[in-house]
DNA sequence: ACTTTGACTATAA
DNA sequence: GTTATAGCCAAAG
């Protein structure tokens, strides 16, 4: 069996395993898979989310400030900022609300 | 094989 | 406090 997973396949891997109310940033799931940095590459992993089987929580993905950056990939510019909320998650201003208390580092929650 | 991009981050002005 | 720029790296054109 190959595991050589591209980079976007391991970014999907984390994002798919985000707690149900939680949230984690770009940079975080980059250091997660040892490519600390590429923070950009996170987020155009994600550009291809939508064509996955099935589609990732990539509202749950928010950039280093809390900020949802990529809203208007979505179907709709409110979509994520409803998801968001929808799980629990308060969303003012295209920012996340106490965004540290729901900070999900998969770099310690995931046994890598 | 080269250029451009891109949902980031950090620092400078 | 806000805006500009640089550094970053991998994939798409």
């Amino acid at each position: 069996m190959s595991n050589e997973q591209s980079f976007f396949e391991q970014v999907y891997e984390v994002v798919k395993v985000i707690p149900y109310g939680r949230i984690t940033t770009y940079g975080a799931i980059a250091r997660c898979l040892g490519a600390s940095g590429s923070s950009r590459m996170v987020g155009w992993a994600m550009n291809g989310s939508h064509v996955l089987s099935p589609p990732i929580p990539a509202h749950r993905v928010v950039n280093r400030k809390g900020v949802l950056t990529g809203k208007h990939h979505f179907g709709s510019p409110d979509a994520m900022q409803q998801l968001l909320e929808s799980e629990g998650i308060a969303v003012k201003d295209d920012c996340v609300q106490d965004f540290d208390r729901f900070f999900w580092d998969p770099a310690k929650e995931l046994h890598l």
